[in-house]
DNA sequence: TAGGACCTTGGAGTGCACTCCAAGCAAGCG
DNA sequence: CGCTTGCTTGGAGTGCACTCCAAGGTCCTA
C-alpha cells in the first residue's frame, strides 16, 4: 500500500489545533480518490477548503466529519445535487435549520423505505436460496429460476 | 394515465394460458419503460421474447416473473452484468445449480451488509434530527451540521 | 541541490443504465 | 379505407458520478 507518513503522523485523526490533513491523508481515511475529493469542492459539496500559503489544500477535523456524513449519505442513494442543497443550507446560515430538518427527516423516510425493500428482497432471496439448497441434485422442472 | 386496455382485460395478471401480454401491459406491471424492456432482451437479461405472427413482443406470466426478480435484484445495486450472468446461468441449464446458488448466497450477504450500513445511517441521521429538534430556535454555535 | 513523490488547475474522457430517435409496419375503430 | 395509436429496429444521445490528463509548481530527504 506504501502509504508513506510525510510528517511522522500516525494514521489516525489529529487534535483540532492540529488538524491540517494533506489531500493524500484524507484519500487514506476516506477512501475517496483526491480527484472526487476535488470534484467535491468544485460543484460545492464541500465548503471551500483551508490551503497552506503555496495554495495546497489543507483539511480540518470539521471537514473530516463533512465527508463521513456525506459518505453516510451517500450510500442511502441520495443524489449529489441533493448533497450539494443541503451543503447550500449550511454555507447560508441559521436560518436554514427548518429546511435542513425537513430535509433529513425526509432522507430518514428514503432510508426506511430502502430498509423494507431490501428486507423484501431478502425474503425473496431466501426462498430462491432454499429452492437450491434443496435441490441438491436436479429434480425435475424447474420454475422457480 | 390513461391506462387503455386493448383486450377487455382487467389491469392483474390472467391465468396461464391466456398469458401473452403485450410490450405496454409489461410497462403497466413493472412500471419499466418499454426501451428498457427491450434494452433488456438486447443485453440478455431477459430470455427471448415470444412473438406474435407480426414480430409483436408477447410476454408470459413467467417473463413477468422474471422481472420481478430482475426488479428485487435491482434495488440491492447489483450490477446489470451481474443479473446478466445469472441469466445466463438459467438459460445453461440445470448443471449451473451450484453457481446460482453460490450466486444468490453472495448477493444475500451484500444485502445484508447493505441494510446495516443503511442502519448506520439511519442512527447519524436520527442524531442531527433530534439536534435540529432541540434546537428549535438557533442556539449559540452549531458544529453538527 | 537533485531527485522523486506529491500537489495544482481546467477541461476532456469513461462507464453505467438507460433513453430517445427515425422510419416504417401493425392493429383496432368508425 | 383512413385514422390513430402501438410496436418494430439499429444506432445515437443523455445524465450521473466520477476519473483521468497534461503541464507545471511544491515538498521532503539524501
Amino acid at each position: 500500500m506504501t502509504v508513506m507518513e510525510t510528517t511522522g503522523t500516525r494514521t489516525g485523526r489529529r487534535p483540532d489545533g492540529e488538524d491540517r490533513y494533506t489531500i493524500s491523508e484524507v484519500v487514506a481515511f476516506t477512501g475517496l480518490t483526491a480527484h472526487t475529493l476535488r470534484w467535491y469542492e468544485r460543484i460545492g459539496l464541500m465548503p471551500h477548503i483551508d490551503r497552506s500559503h503555496t495554495g495546497q489544500r489543507r483539511y480540518t477535523n470539521r471537514d473530516l466529519d463533512w465527508l463521513d456524513l456525506v459518505g453516510k449519505l451517500r450510500l442511502t442513494g441520495m443524489p449529489v445535487a441533493d448533497m450539494v442543497r443541503y451543503a447550500e443550507l449550511v454555507r447560508e446560515g441559521d436560518h436554514t435549520y427548518g429546511e435542513r430538518f425537513e430535509l433529513l427527516k425526509a432522507t430518514r423516510e428514503d432510508v426506511l423505505a430502502r430498509i423494507d425493500e431490501l428486507r423484501g428482497t431478502l425474503a425473496v432471496l431466501d426462498r430462491k436460496i432454499s429452492f437450491y439448497a434443496d435441490a441438491g441434485r436436479p429434480l425435475a422442472s424447474e420454475r422457480s429460476r
